[in-house]
DNA sequence: AAATAATTGACAAATTTAGTAGGGTATTAT
DNA sequence: ATAATACCCTACTAAATTTGTCAATTATTT
């Protein structure tokens, strides 16, 4: 199975909810954990994540939260995911830490390659903003969407 | 991370070596096993699905082995992952046994059909027989597979 | 009959993912 | 000041999935 992991989920509906905020209104962890359905200490993981890689920044104290970091037409969902699951690598033999024994001879690596390529510019096309003011279904084309 | 179990990288290598005996040369387990590091067991796991599937079919007996059910241009790389890791659902709440139960305020569900559609639309127009050729540089295009 | 090779189903190890627990730190309102 | 809010951090555990093994059987050809 292909599968997107929880973590990146989470952290893309969480990005939903700080992006609701912007430019000003901190949103609160609780707050997201609320609304979207999502553990306060398993979304606090994700969101330390997220801050540190300098998608969002934090404001503590009462009446804080998070903010975006930046304008949401600026921050892709592909961002969100590489930030959360990557280095990304569809197969183990692709990820840069390990390397492919059979690189030479292997009639799939460049295939798999690619498909993580096709992935990432899919994903990077799509911005937070886009979810927010829900742009996704023209730009994806109705035909798909089905 | 998004990633391709190996299962389905080791159907897609076994189906890369039963090609290669197509029309008529049955490939046994074993050969494959050999020539692409999977242990045998393992393997006929996977060629037992693919059998069932209806993409290859089976010759008992000495010298027998696994064919191909149709032409190397009929099979794609979406075929052989759709049987072996399939139904495929990039999130559980795409999985049509689960059911998505925020699906009607979701403000991602879209985005990750729609990244499934992608994914499927790309994976479907690679062949068995692009893969035995080396197509799939030019259909890819170089500037994406560097 | 004997050798070869597919076929099956149950089981077990390993890995990854998902989620908990619990304490600590910084900030602001009162 | 102090209490309340909310971020911050480390380590641990539980669940699920993936990956692989084992043992026995069935079918076919030589």
């Amino acid at each position: 199975m292909i599968r997107l992991s929880t973590k990146s989920q989470y952290g893309v509906r969480a990005m939903y909810e700080i992006a609701c905020g912007y430019p000003d209104r901190p949103v609160s962890a609780p707050l997201i954990s609320e609304k979207q359905d999502v553990p306060v200490p398993f979304l606090e993981q994700i969101l330390t994540k997220l801050r540190k890689a300098g998608i969002i920044k934090s404001v503590k104290g009462p009446g804080g939260g998070y903010l975006l970091n930046g304008s949401p037409e600026s921050i892709t969902i592909w961002d969100i995911v590489e930030q959360l699951d990557g280095p990304m690598a569809i197969t183990s033999c692709l990820d840069p830490q390990k390397g492919c024994v059979r690189i030479d001879n292997c009639v799939t690596h460049l295939l798999w390659k690619s498909l993580g390529n096709h992935l990432k510019d899919f994903l990077s096309t799509i911005s937070v903003n886009d979810l927010v003011n829900g742009v996704i279904l023209e730009k994806i084309g109705l035909e798909k969407a089905g």
